[in-house]
RNA sequence: GGGCCCGUAGUCGAUCGGUUAAGACGUUCGCCUUACACGCGAAAGAUGCGCGGUUCGAUUCCGCGCGGGCCCACCA
């Protein structure tokens, strides 16, 4: 007997005994079922769920339960991707500066923390990867197989080691790869700032970065700049008395300040095309903790000051200074400004590959299709190779060597995974013994390998078997990092295939306002708290109802709710029916094969919506089937049949509520997993997650049109009654109706009964109904 | 400046060229009708952003405009 209400105690109940008994397992020794395998995304171990993870790692769960229930054997891992500069700060404030093996074993310890924590969470919301196959991003292992596919890449000339400017976050001590930025608009100010000309004359120069002026190489103007054609070739002296050579360039902008541009290393992105292109000086006065170096008087102070400082030592020779609205690049995790600095760092050459990987990227399904486009803009606009090296320490280390002479060397495939404080001596070719590298990788070169990791490479066998990997559902924020970064790796430079063959994009989850959830506003909602109140599925239905499609979307306290309440519905109907009892196929009156004709459509059609991933029709269609039209009607028609014991007809309906309620479960089930097994387990000792997604059998379209007519008229008779503020099951003596075609007399019997009518008249003609 | 997405009742949203434009939330009215008041029945509420075009016919296709959103580039 189903329990009065359905509530949380029934989904952890189920979530015990899935776990207890392997429902979920892939089947390694299955070769007769088609694999679907799903590259899943490796959460950065944080300690905690949010929605985005929750609508994310919903769309796959449906997907992967769908599948099993299709028929495939199911290859459902899950990874966490775990190193990172947010570990290292925590882990530091926790317990202080330690040397760095001491560190990385803290780092592990707290992050083993975090995984069990966000694991659990993860149970709770009901997912079903097959935790056999779990990985982490730090596990020594994983880190054998990303610096063996380094390795591979260095050997194929894929990667190198330069001196470049790199974008450089003080604040991480690290090099940072472009695709970490965003823009923050700054309240900043713009100062001009006199120079001397050729002939002693005032030259005005607009900057926003005074405390540069050391590092300037040059001026530029526009060539067609009147103003200043007179400065061709000749030299200009700076406010410190410098000289640097007045240049002119098409891409100064006239219009700006006083169309006088200095260029210094670096102030901007600009500054770096400028220099290459003129070959000016390289003078670095920012250091790698962001103070000031070769800059005289300035010297050690942080950037901030040192403009404050510069300006008061300038005195008059600053002319005016203005407010000025600029946008500056921030690191995404730490929020802090980077800085442009040339530094010696590891790069991977994607400059070259470029359309390797816009090949490979078009031979994969991406769902929503415009997703690509993402992609494709962003290689198209790359502009520099990618900095696969970060400065830190809970990493995975490059696996090379370097030599004080500039050579590099990779380490043998037999030493690895490869730690420098055990790195061998290694002599370089110039006779010197070379360093292990101390730098580690970016987080993405751990992550872009991912569908090889659950795949077994470099094990051929088994990548015949798991690559690539059928699915990768990924937020769509993240296409220009992990689905671009793994399409470069994983397939252009080390197995020349596309590493899956359908991308699944989904959008972000806004605050209910509209905005972005953010601590600071205090809008967040929280998976745990919405857990204290709605149950999971009721979480797992919103998640559907939130559509697929790569698109952002407000929190709706309105679904989940209608979520909540459509639970509530349904256990309350299969209470009503379980109390009946069930009985066998016998003969089926006409509503019978209405109402299994539109299960049997609804089955298609969420079959269909299943397969193209969209969960919001998939949902929206069984919520309306069994909502609107099973207990609206169907279940009001035969309440009459039910309830006598000795109608003909009482078996046919018994047999027909149960078989939608079973139905029904099993096309949810992927969705609503907790409520689907209670409810399957009063027709089954079996698990319905190991049951065959059901066929969508006859549709009987002539029953379904004529008894669709005679809603309409049941229809009609409500309102009546309600107009005529009668009870719902009040008798009516007399109703004449007109239709167009005489109306079934088997029909006309059950309406009588439907609708309580003594006497009905029916004639043919317009449709019309009236009472009396 | 470039690319992509979008503009439908108070709100959220279906429709992939064809009679009175789903549904949900909210609002209003009536009902504790032997599954469910976490419910049932009903009502009101939309010139489908604007202007052109294609078509026998457009909310749906195309163009332009206006208005949002996201991404990229630029920002001395």
């Amino acid at each position: 007997m189903l329990q009065k209400r359905y509530d949380k105690t029934i989904e952890e109940k189920w979530q015990k005994y899935w776990a207890g008994n392997s429902i979920y397992n892939f089947d390694e020794n299955d070769t007769e079922k088609e694999i679907y395998s799903i590259d899943t995304p490796p959460p950065f171990t944080s300690g905690e769920l949010h929605m985005g993870h929750v609508l994310s790692y919903s769309f796959f769960d449906f997907a992967a339960r769908y599948k099993r229930m299709k028929g495939y054997n199911v290859y459902y891992p899950q990874g966490w991707d775990t190193q990172g500069f947010p570990t290292e700060v925590r882990v530091e404030k926790k317990y202080g500066r330690l040397p760095p093996v001491q560190f990385r074993e803290k780092c592990i310890e707290w992050t083993r923390d975090m995984i069990e924590r966000m694991k659990s969470q993860m149970n709770e919301m009901g997912f079903s990867p097959d935790w056999r196959y779990e990985y982490r991003t730090m596990d020594p292992e994983y880190h054998r197989k990303v610096q063996l596919s380094l390795v591979r890449m260095y050997n194929d000339k894929l990667i190198y080691m330069d001196k470049y400017p790199v974008y450089w976050s003080p604040e991480l001590g690290s090099a940072v790869a472009k695709a970490e930025l965003e823009d923050m608009e700054k309240d900043g100010t713009i100062w001009d700032i006199r120079f001397t000309g050729p002939e002693g004359e005032d030259l005005i120069i607009a900057t926003t970065r005074p405390e540069m002026l050391h590092a300037c190489g040059a001026v530029l103007y526009h060539p067609d700049d009147e103003r200043y054609s007179h400065l061709q070739g000749k030299t200009i002296k700076t406010p410190f008395g410098d000289e640097v050579k007045a240049i002119a360039d098409k891409e100064v902008d006239k219009e700006f300040g006083s169309g006088l541009v200095m260029v210094c290393t670096f102030g901007d992105k600009m500054d770096v095309v400028w220099m290459h292109r003129h070959r000016l000086p390289l003078k670095q006065v920012i250091d790698y903790h962001g103070k000031m170096i070769n800059s005289g008087e300035i010297n050690g102070l942080k950037v901030e000051e040192a403009k404050k400082k510069i300006i008061e030592i300038l005195g008059e020779r600053v002319v005016a200074s203005k407010p000025l609205k600029q946008m500056i690049k921030i690191h995404d995790r730490s929020q802090k400004p980077v800085e442009l600095l040339p530094s010696l760092q590891w790069f991977a050459d994607i400059k070259t590959t470029g359309k390797r990987i816009k090949e490979l990227a078009h031979q994969i399904k991406w769902v929503p299709d415009f997703g690509i486009s993402y992609l494709i803009d962003w290689v198209e606009g790359a502009e520099w190779d990618w900095v696969i090296s970060r400065q830190r320490v809970f990493g995975t280390p490059l696996p090379f060597y370097v030599c004080e002479c500039g050579k590099t060397a990779p380490a043998e495939e037999s030493e690895l995974p490869f730690y420098p404080e055990n790195a061998k001596e290694k002599k370089c070719e110039c006779g010197n013994a070379m360093k292990a590298e101390t730098s580690t990788c970016d987080c993405w070169v751990d992550s872009s390998i991912s569908p090889l990791i659950i795949a077994g490479w470099p094990d051929e066998e088994k990548m015949k078997r798991f690559y690539p990997a059928s699915l990768r559902p990924q937020g769509v924020e993240i296409v220009r990092t992990w689905a671009f970064y793994t399409i470069y790796r994983s397939g252009v430079a080390l197995t020349g295939r596309a590493p899956f063959e359908t991308i699944l994009l989904n959008g972000n989850v806004l605050a209910p306002d509209g905005k972005k959830m953010s601590k600071s506003i205090g809008n967040i909602i929280s998976p745990a708290e919405l857990l204290k109140e709605y149950p999971v599925d009721a979480i797992r239905q919103w998640a559907a109802m939130s559509g697929a499609m790569a698109k952002d979307r407000p929190f709706s306290y309105e679904d989940i709710k209608y979520s909540k309440s459509f639970l509530t519905k349904v256990w309350n109907a299969t209470k009503f029916v379980e109390g009946l009892g069930n009985a066998e196929k016998t003969g089926l009156t006409m509503i019978d094969r209405w109402i299994i004709g539109r299960l049997n459509t609804t089955i298609k059609d969420v079959s269909r919506a299943m397969d193209a991933y969209e969960y919001h029709k998939a949902i929206s269609r069984i919520q309306s089937f069994f909502w609107g039209e099973f207990c609206d009607y169907y279940v009001e028609y035969v309440k009459h049949r039910v309830y006598e014991e000795k109608d003909p007809t009482r078996n046919a309906a018994l047999y027909t509520l149960n078989r939608v309620i079973l139905n029904t479960m099993k096309i949810i089930a992927p969705i609503a997993p907790h409520m689907a097994e209670e409810i399957h387990s009063i027709y089954s000792t079996e698990s319905i997650h190991k049951q065959k997604w059901p066929e969508a059998g006859e549709e009987y379209p002539e029953d379904v049109e004529k008894v669709a007519e005679l809603n309409i008229i049941v229809s009609q008779l409500r309102q009546y009654k309600s107009n005529n503020k009668m009870a719902q099951n009040a008798q009516l003596e007399k109703v004449t109706i007109t239709t167009p075609e005489k109306i079934d007399p088997e029909l006309l019997n059950e309406l009588s009964r439907i609708s309580k009518i003594t006497e009905i008249e029916n004639n043919e003609g317009e449709l019309k109904v009236t009472v009396g």
